[in-house]
DNA sequence: TTCCACATACTGGTCTGACCACTTGACCAC
DNA sequence: GTGGTCAAGTGGTCAGACCAGTATGTGGAA
């Protein structure tokens, strides 16, 4: 039997994500004015508090705009929203959107080598020691989920490596986007965590202090599962 | 006369303000206990719906834990904070945080050529066309924040030729930290707004679909002034 | 003595209904 | 037109109550 913990559906947070999904689909244009408080409260069958908390969490992502006195109105929220809202981008409705994973891979494959090169000009023994034990671990897990985690905590060394506030932000970003899609996608992703010569050449520049190097190892790392699953997701969008 | 709207500051807001203060920095220590809503209310001298507003909003920045029934505990904010708390981070207590700013320099520095690369790959001929009228506002501008304005029009349209949702949220986010901080870092960046050359090159490669020489002329366009303000501020962290 | 059930006293979750503060727009006087 | 006034609707805030979970200590059973 394998158990889940059941998901308690605060009402909030079920406010919350229905006035997020309508923003997010596009049923609530940007401009548009939302029911007043009271009345979505009546329409949803809720307390206007609840209404009221989910509406200021919308505002706090830059999704709505709040006027005392006036209305509520929609923003443009792929002008205003923030890196945040990733997840509910990536997944929606409960399924993968390929543009935005196509567009994480990108990213990632840009921006890793950057903060590779980083570590290497800053990265401290304490980190060398880390990446070490997660290529251990590597090593050693044979579940491809597993696998995963572990690969996620070696890049979260090179975070700490880097030693910037941007790219901490950014990858917890990042991470808390892929994390709830990593049973789905931990098969794709498994010939990547496989290249173990892969994750030791980058540690070797990192340990070097060689950016140049870092940079290179982590392209060489990196580009291969990701050009395979652009063109995978490219071929999925044509059919 | 230079008037300014008046600002209001709403209750949940101030009290969303202090928690967070507290806990960027470090006076609620990570894994401690908060007291209880009743007694933050009774503190605060607020009501009950208002502090937890507060919470809510501090649990959706991923900065607190709440537990029903449980005690709301104080996250490790670096580990799990997303990249829009970036302009929380910037800017604290009324000043900038200069280790932030060279982070936000230096990410800048990384992500920008890639945007141009992709921007190189995908751009439209309305792209093309918003790059250059955000030029001859350039050219025309006197004003120094004015200018800084422009050129982020300019980013921002090259964040549209680059067509990714990822680049786009980050994008976003890094504005919403930079743009309240623009009257007193405009003169500091006046030099690179001023080198209208740069922006055209970079133009000119996008409209060649040229992604390398995009690359590089972004390049060459950002280093100097990020090279200038980073030392600045490794002298100001010495003294 | 050990351990488990259970009462109890916390915690957060939710609702109701009231009142204040602000914006809007219609109407009116100048 | 311009500016004042007012009513209606909106969000902002509060008090108090009760529900729903969690932690803890105390008792009795083994």
């Amino acid at each position: 039997m394998a158990l889940k913990p059941v998901a308690r559906r605060l009402v909030p947070d079920e406010v919350f994500d229905q006035i997020l999904s309508d923003v997010v689909d596009g049923e609530l244009a940007p401009g548009e004015s939302l029911p007043s408080e009271r009345r979505l409260a009546e329409v949803l069958g809720v307390s206007r508090p609840a209404v009221r908390e989910a509406l200021q969490r919308m505002a706090q992502a830059r999704l709505v705009e709040v006027r005392h006195g006036g209305a509520t109105t929609v923003r443009e929220f792929r002008r205003s929203a923030g890196l945040d809202l990733l997840p509910r981008l990536l997944v929606r409705n409960g399924e993968l959107d390929l543009s935005v994973a196509r567009s994480i891979l990108e990213a990632r494959l840009a921006i890793a080598p950057e903060v590779a090169a980083l570590a290497a000009e800053r990265g401290s023994a304490a980190v060398h020691e880390a990446l070490q034990e997660a290529i251990a671990a590597l090593e050693a897990d044979e579940d491809p989920v597993a696998r995963q985690r572990v690969a996620l905590t070696f890049w979260d060394h090179m975070v700490d490596g880097a030693d910037s506030v941007v790219f901490r932000l950014m990858f917890n970003s990042l991470r808390a986007a892929y994390e709830p899609t990593i049973d789905a996608l931990a098969v794709l992703m498994e010939a990547e965590v496989s290249q173990l010569e892969g994750y030791r050449e980058v540690r070797a520049a990192v340990v070097a202090h060689d950016p140049e190097a870092a940079r290179a190892a982590t392209e060489r790392l990196l580009r291969p599962a990701t050009t395979t699953l652009i063109t995978a997701i490219h071929d999925l969008e044509e059919a």
